[in-house]
DNA sequence: TTGAAAGCGCTAACAG
DNA sequence: CTGTTAGCGCTTTCAA
């Protein structure tokens, strides 16, 4: 006589994940087998390769199984086995929480998990607490390959990353690691087609406000040794497509003010520009390396009511819808498509020698942020 | 002598996921043991109790570790034997990647990865699509225990998760489920309030915009039958809110006409507002059950030059930026503080009788979009 | 401090 | 169609 007692009773003890588990698990594969009478291969085949039994023995396999509450293979010791985790893990610089915040993430969180999702396969957000340096999560993640999305070069949780032996693709940044997939977007050209919409009205005198260019914590005017030493080459990148573009006009990029900021915010916008305009009153054009930190610019902007664009051009990066509704002249970077692009790398079937460096295209919105220089400037620069 | 290749050769190989991975694992907590002479638990203790073996030991192994391109202990395997597979499941009702688009659920996340980031825990998303009623998913998961968000009653995803010896907590709905955690808002008492707040105004004539009341694909009128079938909790309790509402008026729900919508989305809202007012022109409110269909409604009032809220009252549920910026008139929940809580009921340790149901408080939002009903339709309901 | 033994729960050849 | 035999890679008493 079997121990019988009804499924429900199965759920009801674990009162917390960290207490000691009350959970009972009664009912392992090997204990149906031997109710049962036959072997351990039958029950697993019955779960897992129906055609290899017959229906009835099938049936009462599943029909005990019912009755003594067992779940089905336990997950874990299957993907022991298998070797398959069915899950892949992200790795995102910030705190998991922010992704949630940043529309660009976002964007891309919605573009992996749909490609996760048609494939089957879990997306295990892999908890990495930004600041401490402890990569245990990466050890600890159960998973069959890893996407990292847009970390700095030498992020201590992106080494482990690489230590792990499955595949990896990044999105954006690092960029260029031996042997792991990469899809992203030509910052730099984008930036340059931007820019030369800029010094196509007329502008000379532009002001930068970009994101973190490296570890530590640097609000205000980035130096140029900052610059170069950037480990974020995807801002370093954005830089130097405006760069390139004012050089074409003549602009020493020495010249040019860059200011960056730590957080990655509209506030922390809204502050830089400010401060921007405070130190170098005399520009007419705020290029911003993200669509957020545009936002932030044109709120300060509305705060001290210059006319956007007469008085002031204002520009992003990115195409988040917010940025779109506003009517911001940015960038348009494709980041749903960065999200599935990543997904499909790590997932698809097949190929060996697909590519492995994916480059998606950007597109420059004109909107109603920028315009020609205000006259009293053009009087100015024209000296 | 040790067959020694650099550590970038490990993770080379892999080219596909789903191929056969081609990945070597050449080294194990075995055979690194074996190599340097001392027992696996040996090995073992080094990683996982450092003051359990001479610190001099201890580096010998992690160095031949690092020469043999050891990754550390396995992260499935050391789940299965310890029992803890460091990771809470998130199941919801849409497709994966519809969260992403959702503002409500992607504040819930949050707030739920904020909770699981503290714990050191990972989130594992849950691939289900919608439509199938494929369970595998859930029987794949490699978790502790299981976060529901928002599902039907008869969701057979969530019934699968009950079947799994893990704890489990719910957000919103179901409700009511022996043995299980729930967080949610009181949306009965949250759309009463804002009911009085348009009866207050003079409103009598409202017609109501709502979410998916049950399965099968709706878009139309919900009948009587309909609402009282209904499988999602969280709306029929937003409507029994009206109800009530309007009942302390002398109402009766009867005359009240409700649109159902499937898709829940701005694009959605705009087309049952249309509908709503083609077959109700005299309505002088539109109450919708969220901010995403009052979005859309107010989207279709601009369109017909319709002055909100002179000509049309519109009102939303939940309270999510985007409709604040739009000044709307909603109930607003603490989605963020949701997500925590649920987090925070799985994963806190200690107290077995902490509450099992937390009920997070609503506030009514009076923004710019509710005002007294337009004078013809006064005169109208004097008659 | 270190090691030996004993599985965690399952799947996958390969025979019968 | 069913069972037997081997582990997957690791942790963990318990002794030495």
């Amino acid at each position: 006589m079997s121990h019988e007692f009804p499924v429900e009773c199965l759920n009801r003890y674990g009162s917390t994940m960290a207490g000691p588990t009350n959970v009972r698990r009664p009912a392992t594969l090997a204990s149906l087998a031997a109710e049962l009478g036959v072997s351990r291969t039958t029950v697993s085949n019955a779960y897992n390769r129906p055609d290899q039994l017959s229906a009835p023995l099938r049936a009462r396999v599943l029909e005990a199984a019912r009755r003594l509450g067992y779940p089905g293979p336990d997950p874990v010791a299957r993907s022991l086995r298998t070797r398959k985790a069915g899950a892949v893990g992200l790795l995102l610089t910030e705190a998991l929480s922010y992704a949630f915040r940043d529309p660009a993430a976002t964007g891309f969180l919605e573009g992996l998990a749909l490609a996760c999702e048609q494939a089957g396969q879990g997306l295990l957000l892999v908890p990495v607490s930004p600041d401490q340096a402890d990569v245990t999560a990466v050890h600890q993640a159960g998973v069959d390959g890893f996407v990292v999305y847009s970390v700095r070069e030498d992020d201590p949780h992106f080494l482990a990353v690489l230590e792990r032996p499955v595949p990896t693709v990044v999105c954006d940044q690092p960029m260029g690691v031996e042997g792991v997939d990469r899809v992203g977007v030509d910052d730099r050209a984008g930036m340059l087609a931007l820019t030369r919409h800029l010094t196509g009205l007329g502008h000379r005198r532009v002001g930068v406000l970009c994101m973190r260019l490296a570890a530590g914590h640097n609000d205000g005017p980035a130096s140029p040794e900052r610059q170069a030493n950037a480990t974020y080459p995807v801002q370093r990148d954005r830089l130097a497509g405006i760069c390139d573009g004012l050089a074409e006009v003549g602009v020493d990029w020495a010249d040019v003010p860059v200011h960056e900021r730590f957080e990655h915010s509209v506030d922390a916008g809204q502050d830089a520009a400010a401060a921007m305009l405070a130190a170098h009153p005399d520009i007419t054009a705020l290029v911003c390396t993200s669509d957020i930190l545009a936002l932030g610019a044109l709120r300060h902007a509305a705060d001290r009511d210059l006319n956007v664009p007469d008085q002031l051009t204002i520009t992003g990066f990115d195409g988040v819808p917010e940025a779109e509704r506003a009517g911001l002249t940015t960038v348009r970077q494709p980041v749903l498509e960065k999200g599935r692009v990543a997904g499909e790398l790590l997932l698809e079937r097949g190929e060996r020698n697909r590519p492995r460096r994916v480059t998606l295209p950007t597109e420059l919105v004109v909107g109603t942020t920028s315009g020609r220089p205000r006259v009293e400037e053009r009087f100015f620069s024209g000296w």
